[in-house]
DNA sequence: GTCTATAGCTGGATAGAC
DNA sequence: GTCTATCCAGCTATAGAC
């Protein structure tokens, strides 16, 4: 990374503190202390703050499509797929547990900033929302496939926030059993209303 | 609320800024301009804005104890007084969608600004986890009456994130329905694994 | 392309008059 | 108990040298 251009670097240590401290909360002198540049040098690659907020944005955007992407070919069935899904929970356990879900955290705060990104941001869930609606469609489920997608993001969503705010490890490893439980009662049988 | 004292006005508004906006993005210029009162005068009241914020979080602790406590006088059932639980998505459900939850917010954003307010902010969590617990307690689940409660608390704050990120009333109340199904079924049969 | 220096503003906090 | 005036730190952003 130290070899990168510094607009890269710029962007990705803004992506990360951006998720650790949040926006609002992570300033200029910051970035440019762990990057070893000053503070000037920024507005030669940005105009303003919301600037690199827009780039922490498509960058992630881009991440997460090519993950999606990732999957798509990697999981055999629908089912593989949205497992996959459910176990980034278990792959970022430890940075979850710490700073809750990267997307939700991002919307959440930008949402009550009235911040013009907002609707950027929320793109990150409508990418896996869209990406999920799929997945269930291919399991037949065409009538609730969105809802299906909704009501998985939302479990998610809620078990960062509560292993964040516990600090609790153990809680998110027995919602990630209870979801592929779910995910399994779906694929399985017609027991539509389980959940 | 004009008649209040000022102490009472301060926090009450800095309540609603806190919930609306977030604390850090809440000034005293603008409590003191809703108020009516020049910026000066908190530190007669207060010594620091987290002394604000802890008066806040107390004046929550202190609703949600006697909300909780009214429940458990008004509902006849354990399911029942579950039941207003998951309710107040519906009670609040114009605020959540447009604000999220206050108790999950308020809990994310502390913890990424490392406040130290943090654990006194996560004792709005415990209250709710602990009356839950008792609840699924008394329906006979002493094993796994906490995992309950804190699946319960999960659900909910994934409901209020996303509802809130998508703008979703029609989100929120198909959630909604779909816990007291789950709700339902817990109680009536001993179909354990359903969620 | 990166730096230093600095402007301009807003935040929390203090001092002291009334 | 409330006000005005002010301090000081931190922030985004700009100007201009190198």
């Amino acid at each position: 990374m130290a070899n990168q251009p510094t607009r890269e670097r710029i962007v990705a240590e803004a992506d990360q503190l951006f998720y650790q401290q949040g926006f609002e909360h992570t300033s200029f002198a910051q970035i440019a202390e762990v990057l070893g540049i000053s503070r000037g040098n920024f507005y030669y690659h940005f105009k303003t703050k919301d600037d690199i907020l827009h780039a922490v944005i498509s960058h992630r955007l881009a991440r997460t499509d090519s993950m999606l992407s990732h999957w798509e070919l990697e999981g055999e069935t629908p089912t593989d797929r949205i497992r996959s899904f459910i176990h980034i929970l278990l792959t970022n356990q430890a940075k979850i547990t710490r700073y809750g879900c990267p997307v939700g955290t991002l919307c959440t705060e930008l949402g009550k900033l009235d911040h013009p990104a907002r609707d950027n941001a929320n793109e990150l869930f409508t990418l896996f929302r869209s990406w999920l609606r799929r997945q269930f469609e291919q399991l037949g489920r065409h009538a609730d496939a969105d809802e299906l997608a909704m009501h998985l993001l939302a479990c998610s969503q809620g078990v960062a926030t509560l292993a964040s705010a516990f600090q609790d490890e153990q809680f998110l490893h027995n919602e990630v059993n209870r979801l592929e439980h779910w995910l399994t009662s779906i694929t399985t049988t017609e027991q539509q209303e389980s959940l």
